[in-house]
RNA sequence: GCUCCCUUCGUCUAGUGGUCCAGGACACCGCCCUCUCAAGGCGGGAACACGAGUUCGAACCUCGUAGGGAGCGCCA
C-alpha cells in the first residue's frame, strides 16, 4: 500500500450497499448560473445519476443583501435548459432560520459553542494586531472559557468551540489527503449578531439534514471543509466525503468575468449552443476518459468518475465549445434540432412561416453553421426577398460570357422540373450544363449568385432547392436581367 | 505574513516506474477532394516549469526552488 496517493486510495468503496448516495448543488442567487456553476451542478448530478443515487438542489440565500428571486429564476432557467434534473428541492436556507438558530442554541447548551459578545470593530482591530505581529489574524478566544450566557446585546453572537488540538485529515476525491492543524483554526462565528446563521454553519446542519453523502463543490471552499467537518463531529454527525473541484478560467488564464464575454449559460442558448453541446464540454474540462471527446448524456453518467476530476485548474475555450456544437449539428437527427432553430429564427428576427421546412434547411447548413444562430443568418436569404446582391459576386459571375447562356439554360430545365426535390433540382442543372457544354462551375456559380446574391452557399442544388420552385425561376429571371445590364 | 492547493503541446487532456526520443482532441499550417463555403481524408509543427535525490531505469516516487491560485469575514 505504500505509495498510494490519497486520490487512488480512496477510489475503494467507502460505504455499506445500503447507503444512498445524495448529493447537492447549492448556489447562492446573486446573479445568473455561470459555467463554473453550470459544471459543478453537473458533475454533482453526474455523481448521483452515475451511481444510482439522488441530487438535491438547495438555494444558499442566507445573505440577505446580495440575494435575489430573479437570481433564483436565472438558476432554475439555466439547469432546466441544461435537463440537469433535482430529485428534491429545491430548498430555500431563508426558510429554515429556526431550525439554524435551535442548532446553534444546542450546541451552546452542549458546551460546544459559545456566546461572545465584541463588537466587528474589536474583531478588526484584533486581526490587525495579530497581522502585525506575523501571525494569522484570527479571533483570539476571550469569551471561550469565560461562560459568560446569554444576554441582550447588539453584538451577541455564537461562536464555535473548534477543539485546540490535534488534526483534522480528509480524503478529498479529487486533490486527494488533506491534513489540516486544529490550531490553525480560530472559532468560527456559527450565528451572527442579526440573527443569521453564517454559511459555515447552516452548510453543515443542512448537509446533515438533507442527509448529503457526498459534497461536490468549487475548491475555493476546501479552506473551510476542515472547520466544517469539526463542526459535524461537534453535531456528532459523521462528515460527507468530499470533492473539491478546481475552478474554471477565463482564456486568458484569469478568473472567468464579464470581461469575457459570456459567462451566464443561458448566454449560450442565446448565442445558438446546444444544451447537450455545452454539457459535453463542460464534462471534459477537467475529466476525460481516455481519448473520448463526445459524450451523449448516457454515456456521461455511465462512465463519469469524480475520483478522475482533475485537480489543476483549467481554461474556458470557446474554440472547442464551437468544435462540439457543431458535431452535435452535423449529426444529430435535425428533427430534433428543428425547435432549437426555429427558435433562433424568431430570436433573429426571421418568419420561419416565410420559407422552407426549417429541417430541410439544417440538411444543408448543417456542415457549414457551428452555432444555430449563424445558421439563423445564413437561412435568412430563404425567408426574406432578395434585394442586395454582392458587388463583386455579380462582376465575378454574372457578366461572364457565359452567365446569361447558364442562366437561360437552367430557367428552361426549372421550368420543367415540376416535381420538386433535392435530386430533381439537381439533375436540371446538371442537364443545363449539358446543354450549353460547360461544367457544373460555370452553371453553379451564376445560379448561387442568382439565388442568393452572393457566391457563398450551400451546394448549389440545396440552394435553389430551398428557394422554392417559384421563387427560384424568379430570382433566375432577376439575375439574367441584372446580367445584361 | 501565515496555511492550504496547483504546474504535460497555445488550449482541453492521455499517462499511476520500463510498452513515451510522450498519445488523442481543438486551434494553426500544407496537400487531397470540390460548383462556392464548409464538411471529410491525409500529413506537419508544437509539451513533461526548474533543480537535486531514490532507482538498473522517472512525466510518473521524495525533497527543494520558481510561478500561479485560494483562504485567513458576523460573504457565500
Amino acid at each position: 500500500m505504500a505509495g498510494w496517493s490519497g486520490k487512488l486510495a480512496d477510489r475503494t468503496p467507502c460505504c455499506s450497499p445500503s447507503m444512498t448516495i445524495r448529493t447537492r448543488f447549492a448556489p447562492s442567487p446573486t446573479g445568473f448560473l455561470h459555467i463554473g456553476g453550470a459544471r459543478t451542478a453537473l458533475y454533482c448530478w453526474l455523481e448521483a445519476r452515475h451511481r444510482g443515487g439522488e441530487f438535491i438542489l438547495r438555494i444558499e440565500d442566507t445573505d440577505r443583501e446580495r440575494s435575489t428571486q430573479e437570481a433564483v429564476q436565472a438558476i432554475l432557467d439555466g439547469m432546466s435548459w441544461l435537463g440537469l434534473d433535482h430529485d428534491e428541492g429545491p430548498y430555500y436556507q431563508t426558510l429554515r432560520m429556526d431550525r439554524y438558530r435551535q442548532v446553534a442554541e444546542d450546541l451552546v447548551k452542549a458546551g460546544k459553542a459559545y456566546y461572545a459578545y465584541e463588537s466587528k470593530e474589536e474583531i478588526e482591530a484584533m486581526r490587525a494586531e495579530a497581522m502585525a505581529k506575523g501571525l494569522k489574524p484570527r479571533y483570539n478566544g476571550y469569551y471561550r472559557d469565560r461562560n459568560e450566557g446569554f444576554r441582550e446585546d447588539p453584538n451577541r453572537v455564537i461562536r464555535f468551540r473548534n477543539p485546540s488540538s490535534g488534526s483534522v485529515v480528509f480524503d478529498d476525491k479529487v486533490k486527494g489527503r488533506i491534513e489540516w492543524s486544529n490550531d490553525e483554526l480560530d472559532d468560527l462565528v456559527l450565528f451572527r449578531s442579526d440573527g443569521y446563521p453564517t454559511y459555515n454553519f447552516a452548510v453543515v446542519v443542512d448537509d446533515i439534514d438533507m442527509r448529503i453523502s457526498e459534497v461536490i463543490r468549487g475548491d475555493d471552499h476546501v479552506n473551510n471543509t476542515p472547520r466544517q467537518i469539526n463542526v459535524y463531529h461537534a453535531l456528532g454527525a459523521e462528515a460527507p466525503t468530499f470533492a473539491h473541484l478546481p475552478m474554471i478560467l477565463g482564456p486568458d488564464g484569469q478568473k472567468l468575468s464579464k470581461r469575457h464575454g459570456a459567462v451566464s449559460v443561458m448566454q449560450y442558448r442565446d448565442d445558438g449552443f446546444l444544451p447537450h453541446a455545452v454539457l459535453n464540454y463542460l464534462v471534459r474540462l477537467g475529466w476525460s476518459h481516455g481519448d473520448q471527446e463526445i459524450f451523449s448524456r448516457e454515456q456521461m453518467i455511465e462512465l463519469f468518475d469524480i475520483g478522475n476530476a482533475n485537480r489543476a485548474p483549467s481554461r474556458f475555450d470557446v474554440e472547442k465549445l464551437s468544435w462540439l456544437n457543431q458535431q452535435y449539428i452535423k449529426n444529430d437527427d435535425p428533427l430534433e434540432l428543428v425547435p432549437h432553430f426555429v427558435w433562433q429564427l424568431r430570436a433573429a428576427g426571421i418568419d420561419p412561416e416565410q420559407g422552407p421546412e426549417p429541417a430541410d434547411v439544417i440538411v444543408a447548413l448543417r456542415e457549414r453553421a457551428q452555432t444555430l444562430k449563424e445558421m439563423a443568418e445564413k437561412a435568412r436569404v430563404w425567408y426574406a426577398p432578395l434585394d442586395t446582391y454582392d458587388e463583386t459576386a455579380v462582376n465575378k459571375h454574372l457578366r461572364s460570357v457565359t452567365a446569361i447562356p447558364a442562366l437561360q439554360a437552367v430557367h428552361a430545365q426549372l421550368v420543367g422540373t415540376r416535381d420538386w426535390s433535392v435530386e430533381n433540382v439537381h439533375a436540371a442543372i446538371a442537364a443545363a450544363a449539358a446543354a450549353i457544354n460547360e461544367g457544373m462551375g460555370k452553371v453553379a456559380q451564376p445560379l448561387r449568385v442568382a439565388i442568393t446574391g452572393t457566391q457563398v452557399s450551400p451546394s448549389i442544388d440545396h440552394t435553389v432547392f430551398l428557394a422554392g420552385r417559384d421563387e427560384a425561376l424568379r430570382r433566375v429571371e432577376s439575375a439574367i436581367k441584372l446580367a445584361g445590364a
